[in-house]
DNA sequence: TTATATTATCGTCAATCGTCGATATACGAT
DNA sequence: ATCGTATATCGACGATTGACGATAATATAA
């Protein structure tokens, strides 16, 4: 039932490889300015109110279908999960999923131990 | 001489729409591995040791073409400046651009104002 | 000038993306 | 069973991306 609620893999456990694909892959969640609002749609709806999809629809400029395909693209990547109530959708953002973007990127990208020289502060 | 080095543009003076498409064009440029191979690398090198393109081509499994076109990308998104030194290309990261990437992420994605109840701590 | 090294750009090609309308699927109500 | 609502998927299309080799452009060396 909740076989593709799979949670965000634990950054410690993955490879040099693997961080970057998935660094690649939540970045192009974030590379299109519709996904952007459905995120930040979606981090500014507690989980008790819920957001379902046509609510997702209605403050986007665009088809249905499109709307859906940006969705598929974010549950895809990790950023987001859906839940059916009934006749319904209701998505939410991951739990932790900003917070581990920004650990993700640190880990991928940031300097490696041993030299941090200019880290000011 | 300097014309192309336009620094980050102040974030408290972009609308939300320039802030979602600055952060869908940022996030488009770390929407490649190879792309965060060559900030990886940016990010490590300091500004006296100079990282010049073949050594970046170097560290890639691609040709220089592919390569200089990842670099076009990354320079156009904000991530990256140049100068040329004799033969040579010096490519270093923007100064700040890490903290400016996640300042943009949190100004367009996270909780309004108002209403901020759950973030734990 | 000619040759060599470094980098950017061009042209081409296949693959992916973004969009839409149409259709399929699933559920609830009648 | 039928209808209506909500959502996902399909197929088509144009635009963009990512790759490459070839070539152009630039600087240095000979």
């Amino acid at each position: 039932m909740d076989k593709d609620k799979k949670t965000l893999p634990d950054i410690d456990h993955l490879s040099d490889d693997e961080c970057r694909e998935y660094l690649a892959t939540l970045s192009k969640g974030l590379a299109h300015t519709a996904r952007i609002e459905i995120i930040r749609k979606l981090a500014n709806t507690d989980r008790e109110t819920r957001c379902i999809c046509s609510d997702i629809v209605k403050i986007l400029p665009l088809a249905q279908s499109s709307v859906s395909q940006h969705l598929k693209v974010l549950k895809d990547a990790g950023w987001i999960e859906d839940k059916s109530e009934g006749i319904n959708v209701c998505y939410c953002l991951k739990d932790g999923v900003m917070d581990y973007y920004e650990t993700l990127i640190r880990r991928c990208v940031q300097k490696e131990e041993g030299l941090q020289l200019s880290r000011k502060g």
